[in-house]
DNA sequence: CGATCGTCAAGAGCAGTGCTCTCATTTATT
DNA sequence: AATAAATGAGAGCACTGCTCTTGACGATCG
C-alpha cells in the first residue's frame, strides 16, 4: 500500500480538517460565542448529528480551534525571531512583539479564544499546553541568549531584591531560560505580562477613544520594555 | 409626599435591583455565558416574559452587571488608595495593585466579564465608560501627585525618546494625568497595561503549573514596576 | 364615583442551540 | 460472501433569547 492509511481512514481525516476549517471561519466572523456545530454542518451540507462523529462535543471542536491557534501564533513568532540576526537581542524582541500583536489584529477572535476569558462553560484541557508555550520558548531563548552573550544591562543599584519565595517558581521558568538568575527571569516575566497585556487592552477596547495610534504607541512601549529586561537597544 | 417616587416607580426599582443581583449571583456561578433570563425569571418565581419588562434583552442585563462591576473594582481602587498616607506614592502603587488582584480573585467571574475578551456578539455600549474609567483615574493620580512632587526618578539616560506622533495620544491621557510629561505618560500606560496584564494571565490560567506562589511572584512584580514609572521606594 | 389609560405578569409560540438515540447504508475485514 | 465496524440522516429532548397577545391591577382624570 502506497499510503499507510485506507481510504475511510483519508477521508474522515479529510473531513475533520475541512469541518475545523468551517468552524475557523465562522469563528473569525461571529466570535467563540457565534460557533454553532448546527451552522457548521449547514455550511457543509450534513446533518448537525453527523458532525458528532469527528468531533464528539462543541468543547473539543474549540479545543483543537485553540490548539491551532497557539500552533499558528507560535509559527508567525518563531518566523520572526529567524529573521533577525541572532545576536541583536534587542531586535529579536521587537519582531516577536510585533508578530504577536499582528498577528492578534488579523486574527481579532482567535487571540480572544486564546487570551481572553476562558470560553463560557469550557475547561482548557492539558491536550493544549504544549501549544500554548510554544510562542513563550521563544521569548525566553531571547533573553537566555542576551544574557549568556553577557549583553543584558544589569538592573540599577536600587531595584529590589527577589524575594527568597520566588525562587521554586523562578527554578521552574528556569527550564525556558537557562543558565539565567533569578532577577533576570522576573524582568522576562514583566515583559512577558506586559506585552500581552498591551495587546489585549487594544483588542479588548480598554484603548478606545485614547490611543489612537496604537502601532505608534505600541513600538515605543515595547522598546521601553526591552530596555527594562536589559536588552540594549 | 416623603419620596418623589410613587409606588409603582419604587417597586420597580426594587425589582430590577433584585434581577441585577441574582443575574449577579448566577454570573458568579456559571460565568458570562451561563447567565440566563430564563433561570433569573425561575429563581424570582417570575415568568421569563415578564423580566423583559426591567431589561429589554440580556445584553442590557450584562451591561448594567458590567458598569456595576466596574464601579465595585473602582471603589476597592479608591478605598485602597485612600488608605495610604497621601505622599506615599509608592505605597498607594501597591496598594492599588493589590487591590486590583484581590478584587480579581474575589469575583473571577466579573474581572473576566471586565478585562477578558468581549462576551460574544456583545457590544459595550457608551454607557460603560464612566464607571470604567473610575480606577484609571486613581493610578494617574497616583503618578501625576508623584510627578509634582518632584518625587518621580528621572528615567535613565539610554531611554528610548518619545516619538512625536505620540503627542496627540499623550495629550488625550493627560487629562487622567494632569501636568505630567509624555515620557511619564507612556511609563505610566506600561505600568497600568503591565498590572492588568499580569492579573489577567494569572487569572485566565496562563500562568498555571509555572508560578505557584502567585501572590509573592505579583507583589514583586508590581515593586519592579513602581520603579520603571519612578516611584521611588 | 366611575371610566380610562398605562403598567404589569403570564402564557403560548418561534427559531435557534447542544446533544442523544435509533435506523439504514456504506465500507472494511475475515 | 458474510460479518463487523464505521458513517450519515432524521427525530426528538431540553434548553435558550425573544415576541406577541391576553387578562388583571392600579393610578389618574372627568
Amino acid at each position: 500500500m502506497s499510503s499507510s492509511l485506507t481510504a475511510r481512514e483519508r477521508v474522515r481525516a479529510e473531513l475533520t480538517r475541512e469541518i475545523a476549517d468551517v468552524a475557523r471561519r465562522q469563528l473569525a466572523v461571529d466570535g467563540a460565542g457565534g460557533l454553532s456545530l448546527r451552522a457548521v454542518a449547514r455550511e457543509m451540507g450534513m446533518a448537525s448529528s453527523a458532525v458528532y462523529r469527528y468531533f464528539p462535543s462543541r468543547d473539543d471542536l474549540l479545543t483543537t480551534l485553540i490548539i491551532d491557534g497557539y500552533n499558528a501564533l507560535g509559527e508567525a513568532v518563531e518566523n520572526a525571531d529567524a529573521a533577525v540576526p541572532h545576536d541583536d537581542h534587542a531586535g529579536r524582541w521587537m519582531a516577536v512583539c510585533h508578530a504577536v500583536r499582528d498577528w492578534a489584529l488579523a486574527h481579532p477572535h482567535e487571540y480572544a479564544l486564546l487570551y481572553g476569558s476562558p470560553v463560557p462553560g469550557y475547561k482548557a484541557p492539558q491536550d493544549t499546553v504544549p501549544a500554548a508555550v510554544r510562542d513563550t520558548v521563544v521569548y525566553g531563548r531571547i533573553v537566555s541568549d542576551a544574557h549568556r552573550a553577557g549583553a543584558l544591562n544589569p538592573p540599577d543599584a536600587h531595584h529590589p531584591p527577589v524575594p527568597a519565595s520566588f525562587a521554586d517558581d523562578a527554578a521552574r521558568v528556569r527550564a525556558i531560560m537557562p543558565g539565567v538568575p533569578d532577577d533576570v527571569i522576573v524582568r522576562g516575566l514583566i515583559a512577558w505580562t506586559g506585552l500581552f497585556g498591551w495587546v489585549s487592552f487594544e483588542m479588548f477596547g480598554q484603548f478606545a477613544h485614547t490611543i489612537l495610534d496604537p502601532a505608534a504607541a505600541f513600538d515605543h512601549a515595547m522598546r521601553c520594555q526591552a530596555r527594562t529586561v536589559g536588552l540594549s537597544a
